[in-house]
RNA sequence: GGAGAGAUGGCCGAGUGGCCGAAGGCGGUCGCCUGCUAAGCGAUUAUACGGGCUAAUACCCGUAUCGAGGGUUCAAAUCCCUCUCUCUCCGCCA
């Protein structure tokens, strides 16, 4: 969320932020709110301090065995005034608070300004995508001649968007698991960790899911508990509640977990393969950075994602989000995409993003500065990569005219020395 | 699932109705002392919100906070209710 000090001494920026992202807030309704909350707050403030300084009077007058009868029953009457404003504040409060938390987060100044991806600004380009002497297959049929994938069965068994892959198909998932795992502890620093698959309440609202977007959600009916969208939840709501030392900044995290989204309003989009799925494995990258670096921290850790296409050979290109397409929480976001050949184009296969304080407000993350001061850390994240989607692009770009798949020199020893998928 | 114990500041830990935002210790910070180091002495050290004063996130005042929420009371860390979590024993289990 935002800081709701910054909202009330800066409501034209506010305002301004908000009509370049097209998003429509309740600004003004939040204001008047606020003003009331803080009238209603110095009145009961002011009660409740006539009531604890009679209370000791009381105490005082009882211990000398003298009567108080008389402020006692003043006070039972200050007390009813207190229930009553108490109940107000609260009310306000809820009112209020519903409306900041459904504020999106301020976009950082280096994006491009625009209401839609059509102002996407694209940064580079890597790799040179491949020139095909045929039509290149798209890769759920190449799965499912090779017999890797099975998208029917996996709609009998579950539902649509559901699917198995078999024999070297979740193989080689699991293989760009590990190798994306192994890249990311053993080459750029980060620690891994296996969280939990389903989170309660507060950490989907710590990092922006709730309560705006409970219908892309999966939840567990019979308990408070939501399936994980993303690894960012768990892994960034890792230290909610706490204080970081700042000498141990950044902390860096990466996670394997699977995905799950509902996908509300995606219907009849990416209806085949493996780039819209209700479950789908990804590692994820999370920073808890000082705020004087994170941005710095958002350029290494895309990179550090790029880093795995880089070793799988598979062209990309990394665009900066414009302040129309950039998500709820997010203040900057880089897309990696990814060429896909039956696509002839490039599709999203990372989402870079720095939140600054938003979600560390949210979930109260913070850390001690040199003076002894808690302040919010910045929290930054990205896919590392969506895996599903990893596959699909090695299965599409590593296409042979005969069908089979070669399979990336780095992974091959994770799949124990196969260097083609073939029937 | 059954039985019991518990949750207090950065950490450990005392506190069963008012003088408790909370003893004591550890840790941290500042100062003193000691020719290094270790030790010692003194002081200081929670957070959020609101108000005042401001260049100020500095200072002053107030309110709230002792796992969370509700209740009793003039007054709750302390009494009552509900919930969550942790630990011990038993059962079950990958």
């Amino acid at each position: 969320m935002l800081d709701i000090k910054f909202v009330r001494e800066n409501p034209q920026i506010v305002k301004e932020a908000m009509e370049k992202r097209g998003a429509q807030v309740r600004l003004d309704e939040f204001l008047s709110l606020d003003e009331e909350r803080r009238r209603k707050l110095a009145e009961v403030e002011q009660l409740k301090n006539n009531r604890n300084v009679v209370s000791k009077e009381i105490g005082l007058l009882k211990k000398e065995g003298k009567n108080a009868d008389e402020l006692v029953e003043q006070m039972g009457q200050v007390g009813e005034k207190i229930k009553h404003l108490d109940e107000e504040v609260k009310q306000i409060d809820e009112k209020s608070n519903e409306i900041i938390m459904g504020i999106p987060n301020m976009p950082h100044a280096s994006l491009p300004i625009g209401l839609n991806e059509s102002y996407n600004r694209e940064e580079r380009k890597w790799g040179e995508p491949r020139k095909f002497a045929y039509e290149p297959k798209a890769h759920w049929d190449l799965g499912e001649s090779l017999n890797i994938l099975d998208f029917e069965r996996g709609a009998k068994v579950t539902g649509a968007r559901f699917a198995f892959y078999k024999g070297l198909g979740a193989r080689l998932e699991r293989a760009l698991i590990n190798f994306m795992l192994d890249i990311h502890t053993g080459e750029h620093g980060y620690t891994e960790v296996i969280p939990p698959f389903m989170v309660n309440r507060n950490s989907m609202i710590g990092t922006g899911q709730l309560p705006k977007f409970e219908e892309d959600m999966f939840r567990i009916s019979n308990s408070e508990y939501f399936l994980i969208p993303t690894a960012e939840v768990p892994v960034t709501n890792l230290y909610r509640e706490e204080i970081l030392e700042e000498k141990d900044l950044p902390i860096l995290h990466c996670a394997y977990s699977p995905c799950f989204r509902a996908e509300a309003g995606a219907h009849g989009r990416d209806t085949r393969g493996l780039i819209r799925q209700h479950q789908f494995n990804k590692v994820e990258l999370v920073k808890f950075a000082h705020p004087d670096n994170s941005y710095e921290e958002l350029e290494k850790l895309t990179n550090n994602a790029e880093k795995i296409l880089q070793l799988l050979e598979l062209p990309y290109r990394v665009i900066t989000l414009a302040t129309g397409d950039i998500g709820f929480s997010s203040a900057k976001t880089y897309d990696i995409e990814v060429w896909l050949p039956s696509f002839n184009t490039y599709r999203e296969i990372s989402s870079c993003s720095n939140f600054e304080d938003f979600q560390a407000r949210r979930a109260n993350i913070r850390y001690r500065d040199a003076k002894g001061k808690p302040r919010f850390v910045h929290t930054i994240n990205g896919s590392g990569l969506a895996v599903g989607r990893t596959t699909s692009a090695i299965m599409e770009n590593f296409q042979q005219e005969d069908g089979s798949i070669k399979v990336p020199k780095v992974l091959q020893h994770y799949m124990g020395g196969v260097e083609f998928i073939r029937t």
